[in-house]
RNA sequence: GCCUCAAUAGCUCAGACGGUUAGAGCGACGGACUGUUAAUCCGCAGGUCGUAGGUUCGAUUCCUACUUGAGGCGCCA
């Protein structure tokens, strides 16, 4: 007997006739007393279910069919058969119903065949897969992450493996988790009374990685064109609907770059990405567009089709000053924009995806280029409708010189930054590189709007539960 | 970290100017009906009204603290 997807069957590649066995989770049963049941299943394939006709014949049916609740796990085998009624084209006309678990209790189980908040599924994060909305959340996730490795890897990109542990607390992208073997309770101490890290598991101080960054930056300056791929770790305490403390950024790096060829990579991949989740997820958006945000696929439509806006910084804050609009907060040449500015730019001005460009110097990152006008960098935010920021990047600074004022003006310590800045001594050239924030990215494409939704187990202060 | 809001049945919520037996929808369970598919109809069960104090003759309702959750802001991806 051949085990087919819930995907495959549902894809009419299957001979109508054949004889088949899918395994899954039942959704819902619907019982007919002419004398048969109807259980739909589920098995993640896709967003939708097969739905096996049972008939009362089977020898099960009384003490165990009609007992069937949402999450049983069921093994079914059948005949696949041109569906009598109803909106499906196929279904399994069934010969044996085998129940591998029942569910314990149906009127306490936490995910009932009903709608939840999203809030309450956070709740139970072990079984909120089971749920329409989660799934099609992990099969889109899936999607992304999958094209973003085929567009790069397509494109002449390495991927590189970049340390999750590291000794670099200067990147001045946050807060950082410590890594420590030592004893809390009682750790080993210098003549001044301070914590003797030598002793540390590292012989120094260790911390888990804000950014692949600036490792990834020396295998850019050998390989050409790179990314990371990975977790990233921020101790902030950020109680947001867009910040986890542990979340997946995808940071790629090209050589003999600038800004301009950076902000292409950016749009080229995120258009990629778009163009790929419509074709390949459309149940899953059409989910979305049903039951989360009637725009989601239009959306990202017009995105595939337009280009995305740019504009310098210092134009942003003349349209947002001419726009009459009044914010909350300050708003003037040199300040770092507010969410309320950055929203109302790309939300209402511009009504799309955003690309701010060449940022003033003092509220952006050391590395970053200085332009020639020395009061701006080469950097670009990509600000999303809804969303806000979901990519930052730059041009990084390969003059050894400027770099090293920076630094200094910026009282960032170099002593664990040398082989940095020997990138800028052995054959420097110019490079530039961005983030993406994986959830955010998905978010945006989802219309889920809480990034503790688009990944399995969110981290987030007070909440490692699961 | 700051600000705001919330907590009543398995879930989502309503409610009481403080006063006998706290309601609905969905879900679960039972039944009727039906090639059904968010089925429909009828019925039944289910509640220490977040926790701890306080005010009061009386508190689920008012007050305080705490806990938990959510949203906004900041930090950023």
């Amino acid at each position: 007997m051949t085990v087919y997807s819930v995907k495959q069957l549902l894809l009419e590649q299957i001979a109508v006739g054949s004889q088949v066995c899918v395994r899954g989770w039942v959704r819902t049963r619907r019982d007919s007393k002419a004398g048969l049941s109807f259980v739909s299943v589920s098995d993640g394939s896709c967003a939708d279910t097969i739905q096996a006709v049972v008939e009362s014949k089977l020898e099960n049916y009384e003490t165990e069919v009609l007992k069937l609740t949402k999450d049983c796990a069921v093994i079914i085998t059948g005949k696949l058969v041109a569906s009598v009624g109803g909106s499906q084209k196929v279904e399994i006309l069934t010969d044996k119903v085998e129940v591998t678990g029942f569910v314990e209790n149906p009127d306490t189980y936490p995910v009932s065949p009903k709608r939840h908040t999203v809030e309450y599924l956070r709740e139970h994060a072990h079984l909120r897969v089971r749920t329409n909305l989660i799934s099609s959340v992990a099969r889109v996730r899936n999607s992304v992450s999958m094209v973003i490795h085929e567009y790069l890897q397509q494109n002449g990109f390495y991927w590189i493996h970049t340390p999750l542990i590291t000794a670099s607390d200067a990147e001045g992208a946050g807060e950082l988790f410590k890594v420590t073997t030592l004893d809390l309770n009682n750790p080993p101490r210098n003549n001044k009374g301070h914590v003797n890290y030598k002793d540390d598991f590292f012989g120094r101080e260790a911390f888990l990685t804000v950014s692949g960054q600036l490792n990834v930056e020396t295998y850019c300056m050998g390989l050409s064109k790179v990314y990371t791929f990975g977790p990233t770790f921020r101790a902030e305490n950020s109680n947001t609907t867009r910040h986890l403390a542990e979340f997946w950024m995808v940071e790629p790096e090209i050589a003999f770059a600038d800004l301009m060829d950076d902000a292409a990579l950016a749009q080229g991949m995120l258009k990629h990405v778009f163009k790929h989740v419509l074709n390949n997820n459309s149940d899953d958006m059409n989910f979305f567009a049903q039951f989360i945000d009637k725009t989601v696929v239009t959306r990202l439509e017009s995105m595939v089709n337009d280009n995305f806006e740019m504009i310098t910084y210092t134009d942003a804050i003349k349209r947002l000053e001419n726009s009459g609009k009044k914010f909350e907060n300050p708003l003037f040449w040199g300040v770092d924009m507010a969410s309320e500015h950055e929203r109302f730019l790309c939300e209402e001005l511009i009504g799309k995806p955003t690309i701010v460009t060449n940022y003033p110097k003092d509220i952006k990152a050391f590395y970053m280029r200085q332009n020639d006008d020395g009061k701006t960098v080469a950097a670009m935010d990509i600000l999303a409708p809804g969303v806000g920021e979901i990519i930052g990047g730059s041009q990084r600074e390969e003059r050894y010189d400027l770099l090293v004022k920076r630094m200094q003006e910026m009282n960032v310590p170099t002593d664990h930054l040398d082989w940095y800045l020997d990138l800028r001594r052995y054959g420097s050239a110019p490079h530039a590189g961005f983030g993406l924030g994986l959830e955010r990215a998905v978010s945006y494409i989802t219309g889920v709007q809480n990034v503790r939704d688009i990944i399995p187990f969110p981290r987030t202060p007070n909440n490692a539960a699961y």
